[in-house]
DNA sequence: TAACGACATGTTCTAAGGTACATGTCCGAT
DNA sequence: ATCGGACATGTACCTTAGAACATGTCGTTA
């Protein structure tokens, strides 16, 4: 559970209530974590309960607006230097790819040249955001700095994604015009495994993993 | 929820049981979408029940093999051609990158030298797979020839987060001596959101998004 | 002044994910 | 012969995620 310390990571960077906490975690993290206004605010009032955060102010409209405390500050920092990095990666793009051999090759090309533009398009968005960050847009506080690190991987993920769509539509999968119908009916009777694993996940466990 | 169609795709290769199937849901899909076998019995039994699957055999120790029904592979297919694909990223190493500038230079550095070092692995592993199923190691199954098309994600995605790794080291938040201890209190009193929205994920929504 | 949209915070319900617990079989090695 | 490990299937429970519902305020503009 990361929505705990993602919101608290957020609210180190400043007081805020739960409503913008809600519209930040979308605007950063939404593409790699989303989260619902209903689960950030109970969220931050188990952080409160815990002492994490503390009210700071209430405004107009009930507003709320939460500082962190300082052992909130310690509970982040101990998250990201005393625990494991989880590295599964959650991306329904490679698990489609996997049953890529079950859609006709004519679809197969149209849902790869969608997926080459999806990724493209979201790769130049990164990169804008880079490119404004390394500009100075948004000046250079750390918060800053990290978001400009983030916007990095992003615009490498999905460029590398990008990549990937156009060098699968050129697969044999993809090129070989509507077969003799080898996916017609397929796996009937045959049994599957052929032999050791294939794609992995767990072998190149190194002991990191998992928070 | 994708569980239900990766087990209907892995089913689709030829007839598994349960069991089989957390091993290889594990084997092939454990880092891109984890499942474990409590979640796996009871979704074959409600995918039985709708007539996705049927028992095809009972052998020894009560192992139930199951085999697709047409209705099963229809609607894998289904799920493969017509629904939208989700572009969400669950990656905990972005979701800590964000909050990099909370950690002290020393232990940023060695984390991003551990996920470096991760990272290079994991591509490594996956250029393994890749370069076997190129030599047929596996033969050539439209199934394998799917699984290579995964393989070379698997290569690309790790390689760019290891490069992504590599590259951050030199970003003046790691290069920085401890200095004046602009993080050691971090965001008291002061406003957060430095204006427009940096990393994002909803503007590169091109409609094609979630399932 | 009335209506609308952005601000603001919640509850409730259902589904999905994850851990722990529980049970039993078959085979090979000691 | 018995013991351990891989095979094999499940239940129970707790936590997280997500969608739908519910309510009310403040400021702007027509």
């Amino acid at each position: 559970m990361s929505l705990r310390h993602g919101l608290l990571g957020l609210i180190a960077e400043g007081p805020a209530s739960g409503y913008d906490l809600a519209r930040r975690f979308q605007e950063v993290l939404g593409a790699v974590w989303p989260a619902q206004h209903p689960k950030i605010y109970a969220e931050l009032n188990r952080l409160a309960d815990e002492g994490y955060i503390e009210v700071e102010s209430i405004g107009a409209r009930g507003r709320k607006a939460y500082r962190i405390t300082d052992a909130g500050l310690a509970e982040v920092r101990s998250w990201l230097i005393e625990t494991d990095v989880d590295h599964t990666m959650r991306l329904q793009t490679l698990l489609r790819s996997v049953f890529f051999w079950l859609m006709p090759p004519d679809e197969l090309r149209k849902h790869l040249a969608r997926e080459a533009a999806y990724f493209s398009k979201a790769a130049d968005f990164y990169r804008e955001i880079a490119e404004a960050k390394d500009r100075g847009d948004y000046g250079d506080s750390p918060p800053t700095q990290s978001l400009r690190i983030a916007a990095e991987a992003g615009v490498r993920l999905h460029q590398a994604l990008a990549e990937w769509a156009i060098w699968a539509q050129s697969a044999p999968l993809v090129t070989e015009e509507t077969q003799g119908d080898a996916h017609a009916r397929p796996g009937v009777g045959t049994a599957p495994d052929d032999g050791t694993s294939p794609d992995d996940g767990t072998s190149p466990d190194d002991g990191t993993e998992r928070t």
